[in-house]
DNA sequence: TAGATTGTTAATCGATTAACAATC
DNA sequence: TAGATTGTTAATCGATTAACAATC
């Protein structure tokens, strides 16, 4: 009986990107192999961490010579599917879905939208980017023509949930949830939120806290 | 001696504003008070984090009452800094940085973008949405008039680390990072980052573990 | 060879969750 | 009053960090 194996880390799978980034953006020839002391230092990490990280992806390294880099790559963006193509939808074609349709590095990134939907009438119908804006109505009949997993959220967070619910029952089991509205969904649908509001509430707190934050009345006054 | 208090969870910061946006969605006069219970079921969370969450805040309640809803949010608010108005700048006016520019939600997130830079000569000198668009070599003479905090990027990554650079030196203390480089700044600089790769990451990675993930070959092929 | 670097096992740390007395 | 709910203290859990033998 195999062993069960303990799923990645989160936080592990959210910092491979810049590992992958970092890695890409190399000299092509100028090493075949780095250490994770070097990725460490250049992207403010600490080595075990990198090292961990880079473990969940199943490469191995050599003691002494490090990762080959090629191999490394690779083993990143096959761990993330990012080799091959996800199709999604995107629900909502305002400005800020508009700035994702347009976004051209998603193509690096494994997603490709194929569809988009809106409620307003002078944007149905309208490409942007190569891509169709349909009715909302025409999603179970576009889903049929083309099961699509991936639903990316960009309505406004009032209409948010109702949207999520179209989505799941079309058959869509990942929402990227741009919105600041909280999702309720069937358990076997996977949500990831990338919220604004909860990201800013971070960024200010911590400059508060931080010695020359937004007061200007420090410690000291 | 005053005891050395901790600085807030950064997860229970995170979280505040979901909290804050269910409570002001509450209908007005229904409640005075509200349970930790109650939020909790409504955002799919356990009570006990509710309540640690709120605890950050200083907020009291009372034990069989709950938390009084105008307080509560108000002391939400004034944790997040949300009640007065932080001004930011916004580099780089591509569609996201459009995107941005025209989304009013964040008069209530207690930020207000003050002013846009770009380099290409189309877009310097226009206004979106009430916001000037100026030359990036305009930045110092503009932080001189306006001594900002906040820095908003979303340039090209390429462009990033210099870009970062610029507002640190002049005197910028927070950069929220839309873009995909991984910023190195000195150390009393908070950075927080909104990358869309990572984010995407966990979705992806996520989907493809749950039941009927992106491979139609599960478990049981 | 010597030593930098790996993979792995253990220790630490912080967040989440549980337990429970106090109380409105 | 009885019991739902709070604030607080303790236990659990998972991620981060440390330690170290193995090794190219």
């Amino acid at each position: 009986m195999a062993v069960k194996e303990r799923p990645a880390p989160i936080p592990s799978v959210r910092r491979l990107p810049l590992y992958l980034r970092y890695l890409k953006a190399l000299p092509p020839q100028e090493h075949t192999h780095i250490s994770c002391t070097r990725i460490a230092r250049e992207l403010g990490q600490i080595p075990i961490q990198v090292r961990k990280d880079l473990a969940v992806t199943g490469i191995n390294g050599k003691p002494k010579v490090g990762y080959p880099v090629s191999l490394l790559i690779r083993a990143i963006e096959d761990f993330l599917g990012w080799d091959r193509s996800s199709e999604a939808f995107l629900l909502g074609a305002g400005s800020l879905g508009m700035a994702l349709m347009e976004y051209e590095q998603f193509q690096h990134l494994g997603l490709r939208i194929v569809a988009a939907f809106d409620i307003d009438p002078g944007k149905i119908g309208r490409r942007v980017n190569g891509v169709a804006v349909h009715a909302l109505d025409a999603l179970p009949a576009v889903v049929r023509e083309r099961p699509v997993l991936i639903g990316i959220l960009t309505v406004p967070g009032e209409a948010a949930q109702e949207i999520a619910q179209r989505l799941t029952e079309a058959g869509v089991r990942a929402l990227w949830n741009f919105t600041p509205a909280t999702l309720a969904v069937p358990e076997e649908v996977v949500v990831e939120n990338v919220q604004l509001s909860c990201s800013l509430a971070v960024l200010t707190s911590r400059l508060r806290m931080s010695p020359e934050g937004v007061h200007r009345s420090g410690p000291r006054g």
